[in-house]
DNA sequence: AGGCGCTTGGAAAACGTTTTCCAACTTATG
DNA sequence: CATAAGTTGGAAAACGTTTTCCAAGCGCCT
C-alpha cells in the first residue's frame, strides 16, 4: 500500500497526497478530508526510506553509550527517547561496551543509516572515528571532551561545584583522611573527577593522596575498599568516583563488618535512581541525567532545525551538587571523647535534601 | 557521494560496484580489487535508505519494553544489540512507561519505519494495537501473551519451576507464613507468578492467601512492608514478584531496623545484576534475561529469514530456578528453643550457587 | 577457421516518496 | 463581457540503490 494506492482510491494526484498529509495549506478542506478518509481507512503510513531518500533527513538521532547496563544510562535513554518522540525523531542506539571494535562499528551503523545527529555520551572515544563523523558534516554533541570546532557542541560538567560540596562536608564532619575511588584511568570523566578531588582537598588544606583506582562498576569499589583496608592509617571517609563503585562499598563493608556510616562515611557520584534505595540511602553528588539528555537532545536538535545559528552558542554547561543521604556521619574522634561511640544514625540527617531530578 | 561517484572513478558502472560490494561471485577480482580500492579511499558506505526502498526490507528490529529504566531490560537490550550487530541489523527501541498513549505510538513508529520483526517485551499490551501489525504481517514475538497463530512467535516463562524451589526453600527452613507481594495487577507476568506461587504453597499444605499487592518498582516493596508489618501474624518469609520489589523490602526493612535475614528472609524474582549486589545479597529466582533476549531475537531472525520453517517452532520456553543468595534463613522457632537466637548470619548460607548467567 | 556457450559488464527499470514546474480553473476587475 | 491574477491539481524528475535483461568478448570444440 503506497501512495498512489492512497492517490487511486482518493481520485486524486501522488502530489495531492503528499501535500494534504504534509498539510499544505494550499490543499481544499473538502479535498483534503476525502485523501484523509482514505488514509485512515486504509491504515497507510509514508515509508520513512523513501521520504529520508527524498528529504536527504532521515530523522534518526544516534546515541553513543558506554554500556547500556550501566544504570547511568538508562534514565538518559529514557529521557532522549521521551525528547525524539516529541520531536518525531527516531534512536539509534549502540552500546560501545568498552571496546574500540563496536566504538568502530558504532560510528559505522551511525553513518550507514545517515543520522541527522549524534550524541556521544561515552566518557572516552577514539579521535580518529570521530573525524569519519565530521567528514560527512553530521553535528555532532560531546560530553566533556570534543573539540572546540563549529558544528560539535560541547557539554562541559562542573564536576567542582558538587565536588567540593562533597568534600567539605566531609571535613565539616571532622574528617580528615579522605579517600578517593577513581574510575578507570583511560576514561577523561573520571580524570575529571580526579582532578576535582585533588582541587577540593587542597583548598582545604587536606592530603589528596589516599587514591586507590577503581572501574566505575560494583566490583572495583569491593576491591578497593579492601585495599583500603590494607593501610597503615586507614581512612574514615571515602568519596567515589560515582555511584555504582560506592555501592560496591557499601557491599563490601557489609562483608566485613563495617558500619556506614558509623565506621565509615562514603559519597558517590552521579545520583543514579538507585543510590536513593541503597542502604544506607547514600549520600552523592548529583549530574542530573535527565539534564544532561535533555541538553545533548537539544544542542542535537538546534544543530539540525536552524543550522544558521551554527555558531551561536555552542558550549553548554552542567553543574553538579551534592544531595544529602545517610551514607556520611561525624568521623570517631579517635582517642577522644568529644563525640559518642555509638549514635542513633537513623536520626542523625534528617534535613535530608531529596534528589529533585526527573 | 554515491554508488555512481564510485563507479566513475573506478571506470565501471554502478551495477558492478553493487555486484562488487554485495560480494557477488561472477565479478572479476583484478576489477573487484579496484572498486574496493576506491571505496575505502572515499569511505564510502551504502545509503541503507535506498537499499531498504528497492530490497523491502530495513534490517531492522524493533524492541518494545515496558520501561528502560527498570533494570531489568538494560541487559536485554544490551543482548539484543549484541546479537543485531553481529547479524548486521539495527533495533528500534521504544519504551512504553506503561502509558497507552506511548504504546500506540511505539507500534506507529515500528510501521513508519518499516521494521522487519517485533519483540515485545512488555509484560502486557493492548491487543487492538498488535493487529495493526498483524496486519501487515510484521513477524512478532512475544513473551507469556501472544495468541497462537502463523507468524507469531511466543516465549513461555516456566514461572513455577523457579518459584515452586523458592517456596520449598522457604518451607525447609521452618518457614509457615511465607506472604507474597504481587505486581501490577493488570500484568499478565504478575499474575503468572503469583499464581505459581499460590500453586505451589498449596501443594505443600500452606495458606497462599497472604498476598499483597506492589508495583514492581521499589516504592511497592517499600510500601509492601509496611502493610505486612500491620498484620496480627506477621510473616516470616516474603516472595517477591521481581526483584526491585525485593529491594524495596531490603531497605525499609533497614528503616524498621528488621534485620534481614535473621527476622525476615526475603526472596526476589528474576536476578538482575544488581541483586548479587544488594545487602544482603539476594536470594531471587533466576529468569535469565540474556536467554530471553536470545530467544526473542533469534525467533524473529528465524521468521525473517527463512519464512519457508514458518509453520515449524513457534512457542519457545525459558525455565527459572533458585539462586540462592544470602537473605534467606531459617525462621525463628517462636515459643521454643530449638533455634538460637541470634546466629552467625555470615556463614550460615557458604554454599551459595552463584548465578551463572552474566 | 568458424560457431557456440560462457563469462563479464552496462543500460534501464523499479522501489515510494517529495517537489518543481506548468496547466486549468475560479474569481475579481476594468 | 473579456482579461488578469490567483488558486488548485497533475505530470514528471529526483533521491541512491538493486536487479533484470542484454550485448560484447572470450576460449573451446569440431
Amino acid at each position: 500500500m503506497d501512495i498512489r494506492e492512497i492517490a487511486r482510491r482518493a481520485k486524486v494526484s501522488t502530489a495531492t497526497v503528499s501535500r494534504t498529509i504534509n498539510r499544505v495549506p494550499t490543499v481544499d478542506p473538502q479535498l483534503a478530508k476525502r485523501v484523509w478518509r482514505v488514509v485512515d481507512e486504509l491504515g497507510y503510513y509514508p515509508n520513512t526510506q523513501a521520504r529520508a531518500l527524498v528529504l536527504g533527513r532521515t530523522r534518526i538521532f544516534g546515541l553513543i553509550v558506554s554500556e547500556i547496563t550501566n544504570p547511568f544510562f538508562p534514565e538518559i535513554v529514557q529521557t532522549f527517547e521521551d525528547l525524539a518522540v516529541e520531536n518525531k525523531y527516531e534512536i539509534l542506539l549502540t552500546s560501545t561496551v568498552h571496546d574500540p571494535k563496536r566504538m568502530e562499528s558504532s560510528v559505522r551503523r551511525m553513518i550507514e543509516r545517515r543520522v541527522d545527529g549524534v550524541a556521544i555520551l561515552t566518557f572516552g572515544m577514539e579521535e580518529s572515528l570521530i573525524e569519519h563523523l565530521r567528514d560527512r558534516k553530521v553535528p555532532l554533541v560531546f560530553v566533556d571532551v570534543g573539540p572546540d570546532v563549529p558544528g560539535i557542541a560541547n557539554i562541559r560538567i562542573n564536576y567542582i561545584s558538587g565536588i567540593r560540596q562533597a568534600v567539605q562536608h566531609l571535613a565539616a564532619m571532622r574528617h580528615t583522611r579522605i579517600a578517593f575511588i577513581a574510575g578507570p584511568e583511560h576514561l577523561k570523566s573520571a580524570g575529571a573527577r580526579r582532578d576535582a578531588f585533588r582541587t577540593s582537598m587542597l583548598e582545604i588544606g587536606l592530603s589528596p593522596d589516599l587514591v586507590v583506582i577503581g572501574d566505575h562498576r560494583m566490583e572495583g569499589g569491593m576491591n578497593a575498599l579492601l585495599e583500603l583496608n590494607k593501610m597503615s592509617a586507614r581512612p574514615t571517609a571515602v568519596m567515589c568516583s560515582n555511584d555504582m563503585t560506592a555501592i560496591g562499598v557499601l557491599r563490601e563493608a557489609y562483608e566485613q563488618n563495617i558500619k556506614i556510616p558509623d565506621d565509615l562515611s562514603v559519597v558517590g557520584f552521579d545520583d543514579i535512581h538507585l543510590a536513593e534505595f541503597t542502604i544506607p540511602p547514600l549520600t552523592t553528588v548529583q549530574m542530573s541525567q535527565h539534564g544532561l539528555a535533555e541538553i545533548a537532545f537539544n544542542a542535537l536538535l538546534n544543530e539540525v532545525e536552524n543550522s544558521t545559528s551554527s555558531r551561536e552558542q555552542h558550549s553548554y554547561e552542567l553543574v553538579t551538587s551534592l544531595v544529602l543521604r545517610k551514607s556520611t556521619a561525624l568521623a570517631r574522634a579517635v582517642g577522644s571523647a568529644i563525640v559518642p561511640e555509638k549514635s542513633n544514625r537513623t536520626t542523625r540527617h534528617r534535613k535530608v535534601a531529596e534528589s529533585s531530578a526527573r
